[in-house]
DNA sequence: CGAAAACCCATGATATCCCATAGCATCCCA
DNA sequence: TGGGATGCTATGGGATATCATGGGTTTTCG
C-alpha cells in the first residue's frame, strides 16, 4: 500500500457525495474495494475526520487480540471509541464516497472537503478549520528542526 | 541510488511541464518509476522546492511506524507537514514532470526552473531567487572552512 | 409508499500519452 | 583524425484518457 500524500480540496454535492482524490484511491491499491473507515479524529479533538484503510482497523483488532497487555487502559478505551464511531465507506464507480451527516457536522464540512495526506492515513477537513490548524503546527516546528537530515534512522544507503 | 550533483536550468512550458535533467533521472535508477516527492523547502523558508525520491518518504514513514518515540514533537509535526505539502510527481516518457501551480507559485518559478543537486535530494529554484541565495552562501564560507574533513560513517540502517 | 442510497450517464477541465524536431554529444569508420 | 552517422536530450503541440462534478433513474429498505 502506497502512502497518502498531498492536500486536495473537492466539492461535497447536495447528496453528501465527495470524490476521494484519485491519488488516494490508487494508494489504496487492492484495498480499494474493501473501502475505508472514517471517524471523528480523536487526536484533533474531533475537529476533522480521520480516515483509515479498512485493513488498518483489522490490524488494530489483531494487535488488541494478541498484545492486549501492551495497551494501556486509555488506549483500549480509545480503540473502543474508534470501533464505535467509525463508519465504513465504500466507493461508487466514480471514486466517490457518501459522507454521513454525523461526520460532516462533526468536522464542520459544508460545501468543500479538504483531503490531507498523513502517510498511512488521511484526514478530511473543513477548509476553514484547516488553515489556522496548519499554521499552528508550522509554528511548533523549530528552525533547527527544519533541516533535511533530522529524522532518526533515515536509511541513507542505496 | 547515485547522488544528485550539478546545476541545470530547463524551461517550463505552458502546461507546467519540465524536463528533469537526465543525470538526475539516471541517478534515480530503479526508483525512477516510483517518481519523486516535491514540496516547498522548509529549511529554505519555502523559497524553493525540495525534491526527494519517493522512497525517502517511505523510509521516513517506516521510521515513524517503528521509532516514533525517538522523534521530537517538532519532528513529528514536520513529518505531518511534509506528507501534507508534498506532491507526488511521476515522469512521462520524455522524462518530464508536471509541476503543480501551487509549487510553481511558492517557489516563484515562471519560465525557467533551476535544478540544484544536493546529494541525496535536489532542489528546484527560480533562477532569480537562486543567484542572490547562492551568493549569500558563498560569502558565509569562511577561510578556515574552505576544506572538508570526511568523518567515519557509522552504519545507520532503517 | 417514501426517503435514502446505489447506479448510470454526460460533460468540461485537466493530465497523460504520443509523435515530431532541433540541437548536442557521441560514436564509428575510412 | 576528420567528418558523417547515430542517438539522446530538451522542447513543442495535438490527440486521448482520466478526473471531478452534476443530474437523472433505479433499487433498497424501513
Amino acid at each position: 500500500m502506497a502512502l497518502f500524500i498531498s492536500e486536495q480540496t473537492n466539492k461535497v454535492d447536495k447528496k453528501g457525495r465527495v470524490s476521494v482524490p484519485a491519488q488516494f484511491r490508487s494508494a489504496l491499491g487492492e484495498a480499494l474495494p474493501l473501502g475505508i473507515a472514517a471517524f471523528p479524529s480523536f487526536s484533533l479533538q474531533k475537529q476533522a475526520i480521520d480516515v483509515w484503510p479498512l485493513a488498518r482497523l483489522e490490524q488494530l483488532q489483531n494487535s488488541l487480540d494478541v498484545n492486549s497487555d501492551r495497551f494501556t487502559t486509555g488506549q483500549k478505551n480509545l480503540a473502543q471509541l474508534i470501533f464505535a464511531d467509525a463508519r465504513q465507506l465504500s466507493f461508487d464507480d466514480n471514486g466517490r464516497v457518501l459522507l454521513p451527516l454525523l461526520l460532516l457536522e462533526s468536522a464542520g464540512i459544508k460545501e468543500e472537503a479538504l483531503f490531507v495526506g498523513q502517510g498511512r492515513t488521511f484526514q478530511i477537513w473543513s477548509p476553514d478549520r484547516y488553515t489556522p490548524y496548519k499554521a499552528g503546527i508550522e509554528s511548533q516546528v523549530s528552525d533547527g528542526e527544519k533541516s533535511l537530515s533530522i529524522f532518526p534512522t533515515a536509511e541513507v544507503h542505496g
